[in-house]
DNA sequence: GCCAATACTATACGATCATTCAGCAAGGAT
DNA sequence: ATCCTTGCTGAATGATCGTATAGTATTGGC
C-alpha cells in the first residue's frame, strides 16, 4: 500500500515556488521590517523546509535583490503602454494610489532602502531600477515641457521629482496621518507646476 | 602589594559614557547599517563589557532612540540663533554642507529609519524630532514669504521641503555620484523660487 | 510502469543575538 | 583611611542567525 497517503510535499515549478518565497518575504518586510527577513520566518510562513531558500536564491541576499525587483515592478506604474503626454499623470496617480501609497507597502520600501549600502547584488538591482525609473520620468516630463529646450532640463528635474516622491513616501510610511496621499500628491502637482505648460 | 598595577578600568560620569556609547554605535550605523548595531559590536569598539549598555540604556531600543536624538542635534542646523530671515538660507546651507551631507552620515539616518515602524521609542523620539522640525522650517520659511497671507502655506510648504529634503539625502546615500551637494542645494532653491519673493 | 532530473526535506554546524544577574572595584565623600 | 555609591565586569542563558550537505521523494518524459 505505498500509494494510500498523500504526498508529503508538492513539487512546484522553480518560477512558482521563486515567486511564492518572494511574496513571503515581502509581506515579512511589509509587517515587520528587515528583522522578519530570516530564513525561518520566510520558511516558515511559506509552508517548506528551510534549505529551499538557497536551492533557488543562493543566499538570502540573492532573495533580498528579487524581492526588491519584485516590489518595483508590482508597485510602480507601467508608463511605457501609454501615449507620451499621459504618462506623468499617470505617474502620479499610480504612486499616490492606495495599492502603493500605503504604509506596508511603504514599510518594505525603507526596510529595503536600509539594506542597499550592505548587500551588493541588492545595491546592484536597485541601480538598474533606478536608471531605468529616471528614463521613464523623464520622457514622462519631457513630453510635457512647455518649452522646446526644456528637454535639457527634463533629467533633472526628473531626478529632484523622484526624489521627493520618496521622502513623501517615507513620510507617509512613518506617520500617516502626517502624510495622507491627497497632500503629497499636492505636492508634487506644487512642484511641477512652474515647469510645465 | 593591592596597589602596584594600574585600574582595571575607568570610570566615567554617566553622562560621558552615555556619549562615548551613542557616538560609537552611530559610527557603526554610519559604516554598516543595522547589521552593525550589536552589543557586541559596540561595547567591544567602546572598549567596555556588554552588560554597559542596558546598565545605561535600558535596552537596545533605547539606545537607537538617544542615538537617533544625537544625531540629529549634531547634523540638523540649529536655526534658533539667527534672525528669521536668514533661517531658511542657513538650513539650506547646514542641510548639505559635507559635515551632514556625506555617505557615512547619511548611511546612519537611513539605518534608521528602517528602525522605527518597529522601534516603539524610536519611534516616539522621532514623531518628537520632526514636530519641532517642521516647526523650525515653517518658521524660516513664512519670515521669506512674499505675501502677507503667506503664513498659512508655510506648513505645508515645510513638510514639502522636508520630504524633498529626505529623497534627496536618500539618493546622496545610495548612489553619492547620482545626487552630488551643488544638485542637491539647486533641487531645493528651484523648490522654494516660485513661493519666495 | 520505469527512470532520471531535480524540487525538496531535515539535520547539523558554528556564529551571533539581547538580556539577565551576582558581585567586583573605582573614586568622591566623610 | 575607611565607607558607600554606583559605574562596571564577565559569565551564563536560551534563542536565533545563515549556510552547508547528505539524502529523500515527486513528477514529467519515456
Amino acid at each position: 500500500m505505498p500509494r494510500a497517503s498523500a504526498p508529503r510535499f508538492t513539487r512546484m515549478t522553480s518560477e512558482d515556488r521563486r515567486a511564492q518565497l518572494m511574496d513571503v518575504a515581502l509581506a515579512g518586510l511589509a509587517r515587520g521590517g528587515i528583522q522578519e527577513f530570516t530564513v525561518d520566518r520566510i520558511c516558515q510562513a511559506a509552508g517548506v523546509s528551510r534549505g529551499l531558500i538557497l536551492h533557488h536564491f543562493g543566499s538570502m541576499g540573492g532573495l533580498l535583490a528579487a524581492v526588491y525587483a519584485r516590489l518595483y515592478r508590482e508597485t510602480t506604474p507601467n508608463l511605457a503602454s501609454l501615449p507620451t503626454n499621459a504618462r506623468l499623470e499617470a505617474l502620479i496617480e499610480g504612486t499616490f494610489a492606495p495599492k502603493a501609497f500605503n504604509r506596508d507597502t511603504l514599510n518594505a520600501w525603507v526596510a529595503l532602502w536600509g539594506q542597499i549600502a550592505n548587500t551588493p547584488k541588492l545595491r546592484e538591482e536597485h541601480r538598474r531600477q533606478y536608471a531605468a525609473y529616471v528614463e521613464d520620468v523623464s520622457a514622462a516630463i519631457a513630453a510635457l515641457s512647455s518649452t522646446p529646450g526644456g528637454a535639457l532640463e527634463a533629467r533633472p528635474l526628473a531626478k529632484a521629482l523622484i526624489c521627493l516622491i520618496d521622502g513623501l513616501c517615507l513620510q507617509h510610511c512613518l506617520d500617516p496621518a502626517a502624510m495622507p496621499a491627497e497632500t503629497a500628491k499636492a505636492a508634487c502637482g506644487a512642484f511641477l507646476a512652474p515647469h510645465l505648460g
